[in-house]
DNA sequence: CATGGGTCCTGAGTGC
DNA sequence: TGCACTCAGGACCCAT
């Protein structure tokens, strides 16, 4: 489940692999995947001739500029890319196929079919959910202060509200849960509950196991590689997710695995203290 | 407006 | 052994 960190490591993948290159022509074979244009042979015809000149990163989106367009690809649940030549046998699964006019091409696949590609020309013809992106979590603009302000107009779940991409982004469910862990933050407690104290702590918390986990070039739980082909390596650093039945790397108490927000959510019942019980 | 639940999808895992 | 069922979850849609 591609999240900031391994969004990063694939745009730093295919940074390396195709920027420079020309697309000479483009295959689609499952529509789905292409959200804008509507119509598939226009988003082909659109690409051929386009050059690849950067690819950057914005939350979870991967944006592939290559004038006059933009391409917006959200890798969801499975999306995968992988540099091939022509004559190499098909992957199952694989929807996109970007040929380059040196006879290799940008393979996308995504067994679960929930990627997501926008080619546009302007940014007001980005997908909603680009525009409406909170901050990056590194940006210096996101001070501790601004953070817990978001924070404080909530009461959501704190996990449901580092969940809701408008919030802060690039989170998902596997660092949300670190991220609390580290801030020793129960996921169900109310986000306007948060002291400044402990949002102070918990953006530290975010940034912290987001750039550790953007070293190891990301977490490969089920099915993430990067541009490469390679797994990320931070899956053995995860303190909570994954971890139910485990103990407690800090006080060997078992983790336990809840649902908050609809998630699958993981949290140390001694290390992360659950909030008071509302009872009607 | 904020919130929470349903939905999309396929493969892995579980239970009988 | 085989089959039915549940679960995994990011973003979007919709009802409340």
């Amino acid at each position: 489940m591609p999240e900031l960190p391994e969004v990063e490591t694939v745009r730093r993948s295919l940074e390396d692999l195709v920027v420079g290159k020309t697309i000479e022509q483009v295959d689609v074979r499952l529509p789905r995947i292409i959200r804008t244009p509507n119509d598939v042979i226009q988003f082909a015809t659109l690409l051929s001739g386009c050059t690849i000149e950067s690819v950057q990163r914005r939350g979870k989106y991967l944006l592939f500029s290559m004038p006059p367009y933009t391409l917006i690809s959200h890798l969801r649940m499975e999306g995968q890319y992988s540099l091939r030549h022509q004559q190499e046998p098909y992957a199952p699964h694989t929807h996109v196929i970007f040929r380059f006019t040196n006879g290799e091409e940008l393979r996308y696949r995504d067994v679960r079919q929930f990627g997501t590609m926008d080619l546009v020309t302007s940014e007001a013809d980005y997908p909603k959910g680009l525009t409406e992106l909170g901050p990056e979590p590194f940006d210096e603009t996101l001070t501790p202060r601004l953070f817990y302000q978001t924070l404080h107009k909530r009461t959501a779940p704190i996990k449901a509200v580092l969940l809701d991409q408008t919030s802060i982004a690039g989170l998902g469910n596997i660092y949300v849960d670190e991220a609390l862990f580290l801030a020793k933050i129960h996921p169900e407690r109310s986000a306007n509950q948060i002291t400044q104290k402990q949002a102070e702590h918990l953006l530290v918390a975010i940034r912290d196991v987001l750039t550790r986990a953007i070293e190891a070039g990301g977490s490969s739980i089920k099915s993430y590689v990067n541009g490469y082909g390679r797994h990320g390596g931070f899956q053995i650093q995860l303190h909570v997710y994954g971890q139910d039945g485990n103990p407690c790397r800090v006080c060997a108490t078992p983790i336990e695995k809840i649902r908050v927000a609809g998630r699958g959510t993981h949290y140390c019942p001694k290390c992360q203290v659950r909030p008071r019980r509302k009872r009607a």
